[in-house]
DNA sequence: AATGCGTGGAA
DNA sequence: TTTCCAAGCAT
């Protein structure tokens, strides 16, 4: 395989996609947006979030200086929150220890929180035109079933041999189109399920396809199993508005604002919600339940309506940690997708039937 | 080294 | 419906 790169170039200039919304410039701020955006995340659902992120924050300097609580609003729906935090530490740290100048080697950015060895390579790929090897989905499948590579290549063993391998083939020029060839590749032909080998300019060389091993390699995750969690979320809900909970930090979710979890031991909701909000209120009526699943266990969400019946006392249960939104402002807020789901519902209901029983305008 | 971290699309 | 996992990184 000794024509890799050069083949691969002349597939991509004819075959490859060049219309993609962080294509086209070399800014390196549009760049790793894209790159963060990106990672363990499709092509397709990043564009809007891309375009909004853009239109909000259009340079380094507007992402440092935004409040995080907005950097978190406009990822909310995307996962993966810790992405989106380092990226706004990391848009700061370029400013007050690079001057606000974006770094210019792929070593210097890899010190950026939040952006590994494969990211920084595409990022000073494309923004500077440097060589260097990725090794993203992308790269893993397509040298996995070129070469016949055994064992999952999120191995550690696996996964250096990959580099290795990488690294073997890179070529002297155009290192950023020769990047985005092998993501095109694997993604548009070399995909996971259903490759279009007939369109590959591999066909006659790759391993797995002339052992008809396309479906066995790259080899799959090794199973496990996922465990089941059940968990009662508060909708306290008072005029137009609902309360909201921020997240620690660390753990899922993290540092994003969802409804208060109503711990398994406490018999009954409304109960429980004096206590911790200090708020009287009573059962709305039973929302649907509703199952959410992440990548490492899935979730089964009762939500229960609440609605606060002392409006003097609702002021007060503002404090560090809880939070009154009102419905109208829900698009800007940072939310996680079940929660979002969630309020949409309750939202509807509200809307619908309005200023029913004991709920009032604060 | 192995695990935690979201979400939604595809098959 | 269930399974798999996508332009990975941090710990």
């Amino acid at each position: 395989m000794s024509e890799f790169a050069p083949r691969l170039l002349a597939w991509q200039r004819k075959h490859g996609r060049h219309d993609l919304p962080w294509q086209g410039g070399h800014d390196p701020y549009r760049i790793w947006l894209s790159e963060i955006m990106l990672q363990q995340t499709r092509v397709d659902t990043v564009i809007p979030y891309y375009q909004r992120f853009l239109a909000r924050l259009p340079d380094l300097a507007s992402l440092a200086a935004a409040p995080v609580e907005d950097v978190m609003a406009l990822w909310s729906g995307l996962g993966y929150y810790a992405r989106a935090r380092n990226l706004h530490r990391a848009a700061q740290v370029v400013m007050t220890e690079h001057g606000g100048v974006f770094p210019r080697t792929a070593a210097a950015i890899a010190t950026l929180p939040g952006v590994g060895r494969s990211t920084a390579a595409a990022i000073a790929a494309f923004a500077y035109g440097e060589r260097g090897a990725i090794l993203d989905g992308n790269v893993k499948r397509v040298l996995c079933r070129l070469f016949g590579i055994e064992g999952f290549p999120g191995d550690k063993a696996v996964e250096s041999r990959l580099w290795v391998l990488a690294e073997s083939l890179l070529p002297e020029p155009e290192p950023g189109r020769y990047i985005q060839a092998q993501m095109d590749l694997g993604a548009t032909v070399c995909t996971r399920t259903r490759p279009a080998c007939t369109r590959c300019p591999f066909h006659d060389d790759c391993i797995a396809r002339r052992s008809g091993r396309t479906a066995e390699l790259p080899a799959a995750r090794p199973k496990k199993a996922v465990p089941r969690r059940s968990a009662r979320f508060a909708v306290l809900v008072c005029g137009g508005e609902v309360l909201l909970e921020r997240r620690p930090p660390a753990g899922i979710w993290g540092g994003l604002l969802a409804l208060p979890e109503i711990p398994a031991d406490a018999a009954d909701p409304a109960t429980w919600v004096r206590g911790r909000t200090g708020l009287a209120c009573v059962e709305g009526d039973p929302l649907a339940p509703l199952t959410h699943t992440f990548t490492h266990f899935t979730l089964d969400i009762q939500p229960v309506l609440l609605r606060a019946t002392s409006l003097a006392a609702v002021a007060a249960a503002d404090d560090d940690a809880l939070h009154w939104q009102a419905f109208a402002t829900l698009e800007q807020a940072a939310l996680p997708a079940a929660v979002r789901k969630i309020l949409d519902a309750v939202a509807g209901i509200e809307l619908c039937c309005a200023s029913s029983a004991v709920s009032s305008p604060r």
